[in-house]
DNA sequence: GGGCACATGTAAGCTGTTACATGATTAA
DNA sequence: TTAATCATGTAACAGCTTACATGTGCCC
């Protein structure tokens, strides 16, 4: 019952960084998590306020139409401590790029050519904006503590790009091997 | 609007390698596309009966309590065909072990050494079960006109489990050094 | 004065899972 | 005969996104 909440986590997460107003919550999430994890305003909002009502989170600023800043309270980074402890609830996998290449036959060699090509240059992109985050936190100055676990994420990324560019090579290999039938 | 069904492409596509009945849809697509791409009960029933309605499914046998097989009529073929050309809606990334490595700070670094060595063997047994699923297709005679498809999923299979344990293995390394400051 | 980034929320709706309910057929 | 597998469905609900609604503050 109630398996663990997974935006509490992200926005608990975000806020041990350091206090956040929702906005700033979103935007921590979509540009440095982005790679691996998404929050929208429908959940992050209903989420600050909940968690501001269980005594999780301390709210300062404007409260009519400002910026309200929240902060971990104890008990809140104490949850943060307890939820980060939580079993994995993994969601079903679901890729839409293997499921119509499963299908290839119905599909045809071409249109499978063009999927696995646009699959190549987005793990190029990807790769790119690794080694982008990768030249920021070497010249920020805060956070110093967090970046050695920030970087594994990082390298996980670059792992599972890399493997997509091997992939990808020895695919169209392939496909061009049943073009030519 | 009314984004891509993605449960409605992989009924479809299942139906178009053979007839079936919807607990042996669920059945291949749990044990055949089980490394990407998942499909409950809940979704598949409604979903036959809607596509029977539309015309997309021709139904056989028993109407009352028995076994009803499914096949694609004409329209169904032409619409799995559509479906597939669509493109992706990417769902967002949501990746429960990187958030929480991500965190590592308020884990601790023991945790997370612990999370990523079950990465490990997760991958380890990714990998034995694409080498089962290998050696089942070399010895089936039916179907070959879609194994190297079918291979080219299990490709990307493996290619990814074998970088989670180039990651895991560095990872566990850069977790050891954090660990002895 | 206009546009953009910052900021806060809500409502509707979709997708999909889980748990339950029920029964037939087959093999030990 | 009993257990497992095959088989069909539904109801409740969780989780999440999208689109909308609204407003502020700042810079050009």
């Amino acid at each position: 019952m109630a398996r663990v909440s997974q935006s509490e986590m992200a926005v608990l997460g975000a806020l041990s960084v350091r206090p956040m107003t929702g906005y700033a919550v979103r935007e921590a999430i979509r540009t440095v998590l982005g790679h691996f994890w998404n929050e929208s305003y429908g959940q992050i909002y209903p989420t600050l306020t909940r968690l501001h009502t269980e005594g999780l989170l301390d709210r300062h600023g404007g409260e009519r139409s400002g910026s309200m800043t929240y902060s971990l309270t104890t008990a809140g980074r104490a949850r943060l401590s307890e939820l980060l402890r939580q079993p994995e609830s993994p969601r079903p996998e679901r890729n839409g790029l293997l499921l119509r290449l499963f299908f290839g036959r119905e599909l045809g060699v071409d249109a499978c050519v063009e999927l696995v090509q646009a699959a190549k240059v987005d793990a190029e992109q990807r790769l790119a904006n690794y080694a982008a985050i990768r030249a920021t936190m070497a010249t920020e100055e805060e956070d110093r503590a967090h970046h050695p676990f920030w970087l594994l994420t990082v390298s996980a990324g670059e792992h599972g790009a890399r493997a997509t560019l091997a992939w990808a090579d020895e695919t169209l290999r392939t496909l061009r091997g049943l073009a030519a039938n």
